[in-house]
DNA sequence: TAAAAAAATGAATGAGTATTCATTCATATT
DNA sequence: AATATGAATGAATACTCATTCATTTTTTTA
């Protein structure tokens, strides 16, 4: 009845009604950023009444936080989803996740926007931080397990792992950058091929040449 | 001329009254974040009244404008003398560049946070997108000339410039990221290190090998 | 030195915002 | 049907902060 599908509406799962608010969290931050986002707008987004944040989250602090964890989680997801659907190489998975960073889904100037947005207050956040520190930890000992295999297999010399590790997750955190700054001239095409250039360069047992420009 | 040296001394006063307040305003954010970086504050730490900020710029908005221009100024004053002082060779500007993105004066997580700060709103603000594309376009053209002109005198095959010039810049902004979340753990010579081993996998005929750890 | 102009002050203003809470309402239980 | 529960509401509260402006102080000009 339509009665009762409006009403199911009206009283949801505690879980169901946090989710939906940090949902609109989100969509508030990439529509009007972290500065300009209040709570009445979030509310509004999610077309509930003033207080209902504050009830349900305690604070904008917390739902901030629970915000980031958020945006955390789904990027970790998508990670292991990367890994676990790409050949079993090492070579393929690390191609895979390169590419997973640059895809129009993660890499995308409304969404890195949001993550820039949390950046930005990192330094003053300590919540912040360590969500993220967590985050990149785990992300740095995939990679760096992925390198030491390549490199053991293609008895490559002067090459580290962990510095390979390190120049490839901040060469796409500031790829990131340059989407969010050029976003004319941002070409995620050209991305790619700058980092499968990279990854030929330092790997060519592993990894093709690029066409050239 | 009267009129001249008075227009002269009467504008020089005000430049260093705006100054004066940037500088505040640089300092302001460092300590407090953006968000919590108010007119009072910048006015307090200027050791000036309230209205003082409206007085010589209008606005609080356009205070942050001229504050980032400042600072992309003030980089790319660093980055032209880093370009000056260094070897004649492109390898050796080259490198200059990198280690400048790398010292304590530019890479020190109190200055990145403000950078952080600026980058966090971007998206929402087109006057600091403007500024930093207008940096971004100019640094990116003196690294891909050089780039270009290592290639040429080693005859490497398989590089692009403009492919490594965006690996190259995109890397020591994700590097800053890197020192803002992982303040323990970053260290400026482990990042050298990795950048140098980069540049020593695409131009060993130009840089040397890095020790291994 | 006096008058005029400019710079600076800081109290007052008012728009905006996070948070609170008394009340309403939908649903489940008896 | 009556009652209990707790989710949701939205007006009220308390507070912050950018901006204004009448006044004071300082500097320049005549």
């Amino acid at each position: 009845m339509a009665a009762t599908a409006k009403n199911a509406k009206r009283t949801a799962s505690r879980q169901a009604r946090r989710q939906q608010l940090i949902d609109a969290t989100i969509k508030c931050i990439a529509r009007k950023g972290m500065g300009g986002t209040t709570l009445s707008d979030v509310a509004g987004e999610a077309g509930l009444s003033q207080g209902i944040v504050n009830l349900h989250f305690e604070s904008k602090d917390k739902l901030l936080n629970e915000t980031l964890r958020c945006l955390a989680d789904e990027y970790k997801t998508q990670f292991n989803r990367a890994l676990r659907k790409s050949g079993p190489a090492a070579a393929d998975k690390l191609h895979a996740l390169m590419e997973l960073d640059l895809r129009p889904s993660i890499c995308e100037r409304r969404k890195v926007a949001v993550w820039f947005a949390f950046w930005g207050e990192v330094r003053w956040r300590p919540a912040y931080r360590e969500i993220c520190e967590q985050s990149d930890a785990y992300y740095d000992k995939v990679v760096q397990a992925l390198c030491i295999e390549l490199i053991a297999d293609g008895a490559y010399k002067n090459l580290t792992a962990s510095r390979i590790s390190t120049i490839l997750t901040s060469m796409t955190n500031g790829l990131w950058l340059l989407c969010l700054i050029n976003p004319e001239t941002f070409d995620r095409h050209a991305a790619m091929n700058a980092v499968d250039e990279y990854l030929y360069s330092i790997f060519p047992k592993h990894f093709g040449p690029v066409e050239t420009p």
